[in-house]
DNA sequence: GTCTATAAAGCGATAGAC
DNA sequence: GTCTATCGCTTTATAGAC
């Protein structure tokens, strides 16, 4: 009996990470007024009642989502930060992971940007957000302080400003990078950030 | 009787003016899919007839915003240029136009973002939208380049990568600072822009 | 837990009176 | 040109069968 509750449970789980994984794409793809509960449901193999029955509302729905996008986030840049050695190192990777994530992957850009408008009008979901990124600005600011007193670079710039650039720069990027794909010079963004970064000598 | 008929397209057209300015505050307020055209004709004071009147869609009705917002951003970008006469000054109006766009008028940032959002989604707005930001962008880089030739400045950018990281941080900025208004640090983007084309002596 | 059927409301757009 | 009334459709959410 505890083996057949396991069993179930886990296809409640797998039916509601399927729901959650249908919600992002078709969200990313028509937006949050255009993405129906039951275009979710189908895109994901089921009715509109299972999608009631994992969650309270649509909204419920994509705050699901921006939860999960939300840790997400803050873990990558967790991952990103923990790993460097030199500033130069630093801006290589977050140039890396700006291109593989707009080139490979354009539903998590295209959801990113409808959140922002979300939250832009949500007052609860934006208070959430803005203390987000003022997180992973602190972070960021504190690993720039880090890795620039090791090498001995001096700036107009304080380290927080530099991570409020850096993070502006990653968002704005991506929409002008969404929109005129080919004609964005690539790797601007890493070339940027070495200009504001890194001195030139 | 010429004189009637003057008078008819004059109500005519400022009826039309009165619904675009509703329309303007309703799609920042709610979204283009929020707004509905019975509450855009309510704002104005009309009803929903008088909107089909105008214009043939509720899509046509928001072309007109956006093609109307497109003008007006080209000319505000030639206005600026052409009044420089040096890279700090340069920098100076740009860091005041963003803010007293940003601080005065919350409405045209939102609904900034909502265009961007329908030109991310929609083939032929994205086009025009591309065509119209690479123009800005080339506008800038010619500006820059002018100003940078009279005063010996070197960089790591070029003057087209410069043009698109400028514009890049000013939408990148918009959002965070509708988002965390009072902790993203006040005049960055001006410092930020001092920061990238003068370089540090 | 997932289905089908349906309720209740809102939407864009049109028709016809004035 | 602007109004009211209405059509036809889609939506979110719920109820009840299985």
């Amino acid at each position: 009996m505890a083996r057949r509750r396991l069993t179930q449970e886990e296809r409640k789980k797998e039916t509601r990470q399927l729901l959650l994984e249908s919600a992002v794409e078709t969200f990313a793809q028509l937006g949050f007024h255009g993405a129906s509960v039951d275009k979710i449901a189908e895109y994901a193999g089921f009715s509109k009642g299972a999608v009631y029955a994992h969650f309270n509302s649509k909204e419920d729905l994509f705050l699901a989502i921006l939860e999960q996008q939300m840790l997400l986030h803050v873990e990558n840049i967790h991952q990103v930060i923990d790993q460097q050695h030199s500033l130069s190192h630093f801006i290589e990777t977050m140039d890396e992971y700006f291109l593989s994530v707009r080139q490979e992957n354009r539903t998590w850009s295209m959801l990113n940007m409808e959140f922002l408008l979300y939250a832009m009008r949500e007052e609860s979901v934006r208070h959430k957000w803005s203390t987000m990124i003022t997180e992973s600005v602190e972070q960021i600011s504190k690993a720039i302080e880090k890795l620039m007193s090791k090498e001995n670079h001096d700036s107009t710039l304080s380290t927080n400003e530099m991570a409020w650039t850096i993070l502006s720069l990653e968002n704005g990027l991506a929409i002008f990078y969404y929109i005129s794909q080919d004609r964005v010079p690539l790797h601007l963004y890493g070339k940027a950030l070495q200009n504001m970064l890194l001195s030139p000598r």
